[in-house]
DNA sequence: TTCAACCTACCAACCAATAGGTAATGCATC
DNA sequence: GATGCATTACCTATTGGTTGGTAGGTTGAA
């Protein structure tokens, strides 16, 4: 299936409240009832456009991907130097956080894990590999152009960066903090730069 | 409700297979008829013990937080040192971890924290409250000895220790990885360690 | 130009399975 | 004989999903 293709209206409003619900509640914690009632439509209807509930957590996460690889674009082109651009990224999930104090798609589905479907399962996956590998290449340039420093690598360091976001996202939701992953964020990458 | 109010042995065990199904797949992805298969008792009896689901999971993170604390003591009576001591905090979630690359429960109920019921919630606020307080006092000691460094305060370095944590287990499980928290947590602490 | 064939979008009604929870009862034992 | 533990049987609501159908538009050949 090409994550470009694009589906009818209705479609991306279904699966708009999809998501919305999958950061408010989890995966597990909405129906076909929930999102028929959100959308005025009826749940026959709604399986219409996505057979299975499956499909319907497939087509978030893939659309879900897609917004944020081309949010990557866009700190790319707006920004030059790594720390700039590492701090560019922990604004997108305080972005997300500071909306309802929404948790990141897959961070929800993340911790789901291993009751979703595999197929589920699987665009979740994609979606870390691709953070970590564009967090990876960015530290790497940090620290070989000399805006970053430090002593470890930048696989590491781009795991431990993504964890921290997730992570307080999820911390910050529980203790209804009204800050989110950005402090957490600074925190950690300010320790890089000179 | 005392928390050191000992359950009798069934009622134990309903709640130590209620904790391993939070862990493995969340308040939302489990029901009385799972736990009813996994202790070999019917689905009314679980009830008898524990009235309604809410009641079971106040329970199940009751005696989760206790054992934390029970460790959280343990790791003070072991070690001297902030580093030391930061070192094995992070290696209770290490095990915790290694172990079916279980999550947090508290880390798991953190995410569903929308559609929990209150008295759930609140008892994971405590969890992650009681978390904070602990690892300010052992930083902002750590800062005052001098076995730590850093220009940031003891209470934001706690907070964002113990997101990097949860949020590691959550990708690590996501990326099957089998590592989990505790190379993250060392690359963050030892920025911190001269 | 018309008409049949075929789409897409939507719906009411229904299904079996499962959800959390209740009531009444048996059976120990203290 | 009350108290604690477990059972069978049952309840209502909701779950994801299916069936059979309607309404409206495209298409393409006669």
């Amino acid at each position: 299936m090409n994550t470009r293709t694009e589906l009818s209206p209705s479609a991306q409003r279904i699966a708009q409240v999809a998501q919305a619900l999958v950061q408010e509640v989890g995966y597990n914690g909405f129906s076909f009832e929930h999102i028929s009632k959100a959308v005025g439509m009826r749940k026959a209807s709604i399986h219409h456009h996505f057979a299975s509930k499956a499909d319907l957590g497939v087509a978030v996460v893939k659309i879900y991907t897609r917004q944020f690889e081309d949010a990557l674009q866009t700190i790319e082109a707006a920004s030059t130097t790594a720390p700039q651009r590492l701090r560019a990224y922990a604004g997108l999930f305080e972005t997300t956080y500071l909306n309802k104090q929404n948790l990141c798609v897959c961070g929800m589905l993340g911790a789901e894990s291993n009751s979703l479907d595999e197929a589920v399962k699987l665009e979740v996956q994609r979606f870390f590999q691709l953070n970590l590998d564009w967090l990876t290449e960015m530290i790497a340039q940090g620290l070989a152009s000399g805006t970053l420093h430090s002593t470890w690598q930048a696989p590491e360091l781009a795991e431990t960066l993504l964890s921290m976001l997730e992570g307080a996202m999820l911390v910050g939701r529980s203790l209804s903090k009204p800050l989110g992953p950005g402090q957490a964020g600074e925190v950690f990458i300010s320790s890089w730069v000179n």
